[in-house]
DNA sequence: AGCATATGTGAGCAAGTATTGACAGACAGA
DNA sequence: TCTGTCTGTCAATACTTGCTCACATATGCT
């Protein structure tokens, strides 16, 4: 994993619309552009399929074409490079981070909050 | 944590400079103002000063008022927020990243990949 | 073939962000 | 008190990013 490869993920990752899509079609197994785009009111069609783009290039998201449609999944490979910045950060802490995992993971998807900010 | 917290958290770790910062900062237990920006030539005190704003805001990391100095240490909390997310949009892929955080706290600092961007 | 559907792409503009240079404040030592 | 050091902040400029509009591409249907 190179930086830069860091640099397309994190940068992705900065735009709460696109953090608002990922968790969109994380709730699905696929989804394609066009429903996407129909959960946000105040986006045009064309600024989610740029932010689709921007996601797949930075491998987030894999695209599978059918037809006329694409449809969208994420990808579960990049969050390691979320995890391996954060342990290198984090050394000292990485017992909590661990545990915090675990936690979040026995609570299930019930906290909301960070997956709740795909207002528009 | 509301998703302005979030908002500032994800913009803040999208630029890699501010990264680089994170990854010095957390090698050491504290550092000051000063001697994180003799850490990059290529960038002017100021703009690493604005950068520690940023990351000082954003609460992933603190600073220590002593005499002159100002010194700066990462903050472990906010590794939450990042992994909140993650964890709401790889649902799936949980079990991997629980994983993935225990191989690298096994592997310890080893894996310098993530930790190498503070090229300046 | 012709038309509608689904989606991506490129140009251009508006908005946000990073960097720099100059200035200011706080502290330490002589 | 005077001077040098350490650091932050402000204003201006250059760069980057996101959005929309118009157009292009690909596919399916009749």
């Amino acid at each position: 994993m190179n930086s830069s490869q860091s640099d397309a993920i994190f940068s992705a990752l900065a735009d709460p619309t696109r953090r608002a899509i990922l968790s969109l079609i994380g709730e699905h197994e696929e989804l394609p552009a066009g429903e996407i785009a129909a959960h946000f009111d105040s986006l045009g069609r064309t600024a989610v399929s740029s932010h689709l783009r921007i996601l797949r290039l930075a491998g987030l998201v894999s695209e599978r074409r059918d037809g006329r449609f694409r449809h969208y999944s994420v990808t579960s490979t990049p969050a390691d490079a979320v995890v391996a910045f954060l342990t290198s950060v984090y050394q000292n802490s990485l017992e909590q981070l661990a545990s915090a995992v675990q936690d979040a993971s026995a609570a299930g998807a019930t906290s909301a909050d960070a997956a709740g900010e795909r207002s528009a």
